[in-house]
RNA sequence: GCCGGGAUGGCGGAACAGGGAGACGCGUUGGUCUCAAAAACCAAUGGCCAUUUGGCCGUGGGGGUUCGAUUCCCCCUCCCGGCACCA
């Protein structure tokens, strides 16, 4: 009898091991195969570890593991994402400096890493906050200052009237400032863009060259959302202007009966008539204080007013009335459309409100209409709505155009053709996604390298003077200007032109959080270069990355921008794949008990450290996997993890208790072992892990009854479950005998043939009802599985004397009787 | 609202490619061991009826395709993630 399971022994004795002998190193240009597995670095929150990171580190640290047993040189690195707004906010609230916060939180945060054993290369770990990080940060926004894809450009931003700052979104609750409860409205302020536009259509058509869960490609090119249509231009009547509108039914046109400009339309003042200037002005009063999300919501009743303005209809001339609404929004196409209520439902939804005209120029297809509950005569008489495929009428002028009785596709053709004949409009393609406003107005991030300069405009701060250090304020608010805490740095601020040597202006503003995650990865890689972002060479070596996993709540922003950053690095030369992860995948989030957020507020956070403490390191990893499927949101569950204490616990007493013999194994218990490795092989790469863990519970189940176990299948196990529970893997492998570390063993294999048992279960069925079942040597013929399939008493009742229709056999499985 | 995902026993979940629904774990009940308890082990465990051998119902709700649907199609409800300054 061997002593019992002590995990904090064993936790300790193990990841000093590591830590000492510098096991997980990562070997640049090792001969062996390379296998980057990345996850997402945290942000280190004053809360210490959330049980949610884990279930993502686990994960990729039990693929690393199995993938170092299977022969590769591994890079597994982790970092810290540490500039940020909590941290800024706790400094405003106690005046305690972000950089001491957030390095108490990093050493919290590595403690506890550590404490869960993962296989982390640690000489590589960095922070976005440091200096020699984020000096090459500041160098990449220079590149793409110089490549012409970083611009300066008036964007709104959230500005709280009271407290006279800006607010991120999520500080604003309901309209208000989550601080002073007080409106905020949006201000215009010049900022800092990047033009992530131009490399939309790359951002859709390389995704074909990786290997993303379908979910998260689909989340990634819809939110490009890339539409074709057509640019056209209305003139605005008795003024020498035009409204240029973005459409992508430019069938449509004959059906567009009035206009409507978005709120913030630059053109507004010069176009409203005297009569309608109070009313406008107070809508976009109004208006300035919705969210996006407010505007476009449907269910919300259409607001809008008149602007006294009319414009011409280019296809017949037609007067129509020019409005302002703010389901209009300034952001996508050109900040106005043309309305045509008759084919599109929000149009059609303010016309009727307003008692605007709806005219129907697309007759719905007769069967579709059916089949959607669309009555044809509605739309024809301008009381419903149609959007779907149709024939178009009521569409020609004596100008040239006539698409009458077209379909919507050769009507949009045909009449994007006319518009550029006639120098009207133009063939379009536009997209959902913005340019990336690139500037925040806050202190705790990094500095944009840009000096102003009244001779020579805004000038990058050469290489040689990088990193723009962040320097130490006294407040950390926001100024009451709008500008960030920087601008009251005045010897700080006021600056040489790095150019012509004149006095000149540091930009204040500095670099969202996205920033420092946009190319983490490849810093990994030569973490400490001086002299170039990363080496040439070494990139070569380990790009892209195999395998990249985080949350399902980054999948659109921060991936997109990585891949951007990629893309652009990679056409500077400077590293060699354009897109930067070979496969992605997302784990679902960590609830907590009864399916709710964990947080302070309801009281329900689980401290990872706590369970490490009273279960260990390998229970609450092996818990974390076994919690439900790894994409899909879990609920923590206290009473869950006994399961998996009891399960290791058993492990152990089937190893230090059972006589390990050097004998043949039965077929039933060899069987068993080879589908558990089949199973946990598999799984592993699927990272259905919840499954592979039940697998090597059967197998426990099995292999503890005896007192004895044979050798052959103890070593297997050991070295099956060792990726998931290294640390009592690491100990039962001594006990059984060895004397070196598991990580570098070969990984088991298996063999199919023993796998497959001799005797089936073939279940009856007489009308899809399930009637018996009879056991048969596996591939017997289907005339006597017929055969013995109708001996069966119960079958034969439900047979009775009924004439047989079919007989359907699925092979080594099923037979349906049909009668 | 838009985009993406989800719903299976008392609970977490499993089910390969349309073929026996409920693997594995928790919980519950009964038993073994013990002075007792804990631990461990054994057995039972979707619901209702018949209490044997069996029958009916059952994968969020409603329809459909099929010999057969948790799985495919249409409609609906609820929940979760994202919506561009949270990370």
């Amino acid at each position: 009898m061997t002593s019992p399971y002590n995990h904090k022994e064993i936790d300790k004795k193990w990841q000093v091991y590591w830590e000492k002998n510098k096991t997980f190193k990562a070997i640049d240009f090792s001969d062996k195969k390379k296998f980057y597995c990345l996850v997402e670095f945290p942000y280190p929150s004053g809360d210490g570890l959330h049980v949610g990171h884990p279930r993502s580190y686990t994960a990729l640290d039990i693929l690393s593991r199995k993938k170092r047993m299977e022969g590769y040189n591994v890079l597994f690195p982790m970092g810290f994402d540490s500039f940020g707004l909590p941290s800024e906010n706790y400094a405003i609230k106690t005046g305690i400096h972000p950089s001491i916060i957030t390095q108490k939180n990093i050493e919290k945060f590595t403690r506890q890493l550590k404490s869960l054993g993962f296989s982390f290369d640690w000489d590589r770990v960095f922070s976005t906050t440091d200096p020699k990080y984020y000096k090459w940060t500041q160098w990449i926004f220079t590149q793409l200052f110089k490549k012409g894809l970083a611009y300066k450009d008036k964007k709104p931003i959230n500005w709280c009237l009271s407290c006279k700052t800006g607010l991120a979104n999520e500080e604003v609750i309901d309209g208000r400032c989550e601080r002073c409860g007080n409106d905020v409205e949006k201000r215009q302020v010049e900022q800092w863009m990047l033009r992530i536009t131009k490399y939309a259509d790359r951002l859709i058509d390389d995704l074909d060259s990786v290997d993303y869960l379908n979910k998260i490609k689909l989340q990634q090119i819809n939110w490009i959302g890339r539409s074709e249509g057509a640019m056209v231009d209305f003139k605005v009547s008795d003024l020498d202007e035009k409204i240029t509108v973005y459409t992508t039914r430019p069938d449509t046109l004959f059906g567009a009966t009035y206009m409507v400009l978005a709120p913030e339309h630059e053109l507004i003042d010069k176009i409203t008539s005297q009569d309608y200037k109070t009313v406008v002005e107070n809508y976009r009063k109004y208006a300035v204080k919705k969210s996006d999300l407010e505007r476009t919501e449907l269910s919300t009743e259409k607001t809008g007013v008149f602007t006294g303005a009319y414009a011409e209809n280019p296809v017949n001339n037609e007067k129509i009335p020019i409005w302002i609404a703010d389901y209009v929004l300034s952001s996508y196409g050109s900040g106005a459309i043309m309305a045509v209520p008759a084919h599109d439902t929000r149009d059609f939804e303010f016309a009727t409100k307003f008692g605007l005209t709806i005219r129907c120029i697309n007759r719905p297809d007769t069967e579709l209409a059916e089949k959607e509950g669309v009555s044809v005569e509605a739309v024809l008489s301008g009381n419903a709505c149609w959007q779907l495929e149709g024939t178009t009428i009521n569409s020609s002028n004596d100008n040239g155009l006539d698409i009458n009785g077209m379909s919507v596709e050769d009507a949009k053709k045909r009449t994007t053709d006319w518009l550029e004949e006639k120098g009207i409009g133009k063939y379009a393609v536009n997209y959902k996604l913005r340019d990336w406003v690139f500037s925040r107005q806050r202190y705790w991030g990094e500095p944009i390298p840009m000096v102003h300069c009244i001779d020579c405009g805004w000038v990058t701060v050469p290489e040689k003077d990088l990193p723009v250090l962040l320097p130490d304020v006294e407040k950390y608010e926001p100024s009451n200007t709008g500008e960030s805490p920087l601008a009251a740095v005045t010897d700080w601020v006021n600056t040489i032109c790095p150019k012509c040597g004149k006095t000149a202006k540091r930009e204040t503003d500095t670099m969202p959080n996205w920033a420092g995650s946009s190319w983490y990865f490849l810093r990994y890689i030569d973490p400490t270069n001086d002299s170039v972002l990363a080496d040439r060479k070494k990139l070569e070596y380990w790009m892209p990355v195999n395998w990249y996993n985080g949350g399902m709540e980054h999948t659109t922003l921060h991936l997109l921008y990585s891949r951007f950053w990629s893309k652009f690095l990679y056409d500077c030369g400077l590293i060699p794949t354009s897109e930067p992860y070979l496969k992605r995948t997302s784990h679902g989030m960590v609830l907590g008990e009864g399916g709710e957020k964990m947080s302070k507020s309801r009281g329900n956070i689980i401290n990872p450290d706590d369970v490490v403490e009273k279960y260990g390191a390998d229970v609450f990893r092996l818990y974390e996997m076994f919690i439900g499927p790894f994409d899909q949101a879990a609920s923590w569950d206290t009473k869950g993890i006994v399961g998996i204490d009891r399960f290791l616990k058993k492990v152990w007493r089937m190893i230090t208790n059972s006589d390990i013999v050097d004998i043949e194994i039965d077929t039933e218990q060899l069987r068993i072992l080879h589908s558990t490795i089949k199973k946990v092989s598999e799984d592993i790469e699927t990272l259905d892990l919840n499954t592979a863990i039940s697998q090597m519970m059967v197998f426990t189940n099995e292999f503890s009854k005896h007192g004895e176990i044979p050798k052959q299948a103890a070593e297997s196990f050991v070295k099956i479950l060792y990726p998931f529970a290294p640390h009592i893997c690491e100990e039962l492998w001594e006990i059984i005998g060895h004397t070196n570390t598991i990580t570098f063993e070969q990984w088991p294999t298996y063999d199919q043939n023993l796998i497959v048992e001799e005797m089936v279960t073939i279940a009856v069925q007489v009308n899809g009802k399930l009637r018996g079942n009879f056991q048969m040597e596996i591939d017997s013929n289907d005339n006597e599985v017929k055969k013995a399939a109708m001996e069966i008493e119960n079958v034969k009742i439900h047979i009775g004397n009924r004439e047989m229709k079919k007989i359907i056999i699925i092979k080594n499985k099923l037979v349906n009787f049909v009668v």
